[in-house]
DNA sequence: GGTATATCGTGACACTGGTCACGATTGTGC
DNA sequence: GCACAATCGTGACCAGTGTCACGATATACC
């Protein structure tokens, strides 16, 4: 991990932090598929992305899980920071899906640069913002939408983040993720194939014209 | 508005930044019913509750509107915070359901404050922090729970903030709060009374015993 | 090639909750 | 008392979606 990889990804935050953050934080690499965060751990460090995909989702007492955003290069995850000053645990899961490298930060810094660099706590409340909006979205989407609009958003968010129109996700784990079922999500991918929003293959989906879905 | 009055409520704050505020801020009160922010308006000022008790919704653009919690005194509204440093409009509504008194904060200082109170930053973090954790409560319910248990929660969360077991509000606006209709709200309290949770009058509801809605 | 596994399609059915229609009850203002 | 508004109850119906059952197809591994 070098000042440079850093400064590149998080370039509002100054010289002299990243470099006590290059001293103190350690640098983790995930292959896709790892958990960053388990539900109920106890979490004892913040993260930030360096580089890949992490996928944030919110997990009850029953073992549903709900997908709730995508984590990027540059991002930090929120929940790690609220439950790093805390030291309280979490109902949330946090799941590499790409190789992610990650800086892992003790607890005890992430309190003690508030204070002591702006950037730092700029960097934290524009983290806290910008979830917060997602969380938003999302609240949204499930009160006030219906199942096919809510695969439509879930498509375009990954088109978004992926920069490309193949989904290489299965209609199993779309159904988990927007808390469904998989006969419902095959269903709906039918009428957006028929309208010609999609193209279906085998474990990939293949986005024409999300645009088509508004009509 | 006083220094007492301020730093009883805001007890974590610094006595300067309380004798700034004092000069800065304006004191506002509202009665009951009356709006603290409208949907898509342009929010130019953080609020921090003095006293009363505000409603926070969701509303989305045909008008839908979601009940998420509620702010009692001594507690800030986060999105005005966001919205107050981001200078963006809100898709959110705060509305008095008591006469209330909140301090309101020229968006300037909230930035400002920041760096130079320490008290305003953990003040400022704590806030998201809390109404981040009710928001992913918020979302437990709508995307995991049915209406009967959404309900109860409602119901729960009204005794705690207003400690009382008596609850004003009409089934018709509990049907608007949850994004539900009012005939389902009054076939789920008949069912609940039917179990001794709730006793039933005309435009109120008494709690009777909520545990026994677990079973 | 053959077997196991993952993925997807689809019809039948049930349940939750939203909508409609109508009426009953209670409170309010005159 | 009387008109009116707000509140609540309830039956009928329907749309969305979760569940079950079963089969079809593709992929992976031996």
């Amino acid at each position: 991990m070098t000042e440079q990889e850093i400064a590149k990804q998080f370039p509002k935050l100054e010289p002299e932090l990243i470099q006590e953050m290059v001293k103190v934080a350690d640098l983790k690499v995930f292959q896709e598929g790892d958990l960053l965060i388990r539900t109920g751990q106890n979490i004892r460090s913040a993260i930030l992305v360096l580089d890949g995909l992490v996928k944030i989702y919110r997990e009850d007492d029953q073992g549903n899980e709900f997908f709730m955003y995508y984590l990027d290069a540059g991002k930090a995850c929120a929940i790690s920071l609220v439950c790093a000053l805390g030291s309280e645990t979490s109902g949330l899961m946090a799941k590499a899906i790409t190789k992610a490298s990650v800086v892992s930060i003790p607890v005890q810094y992430v309190d003690e640069w508030m204070g002591k660099y702006k950037g730092w706590a700029q960097f934290a409340l524009s983290s806290y913002r910008e979830r917060f909006e997602e969380l938003l979205e999302t609240i949204d989407h499930i009160a006030f939408r219906n199942m096919d609009e809510r695969l439509v958003f879930y498509l375009k968010r990954h088109q978004e983040k992926f920069h490309t129109n193949i989904v290489p996700i299965s209609f199993t784990e779309i159904a988990q993720d927007l808390n469904s079922s998989r006969e419902v999500i095959s269903r709906l991918m039918k009428k957006l194939s028929e309208k010609g929003i999609v193209q279906l293959h085998r474990s990939q989906i293949e986005i024409i014209d999300l645009q088509r879905a508004l009509s």
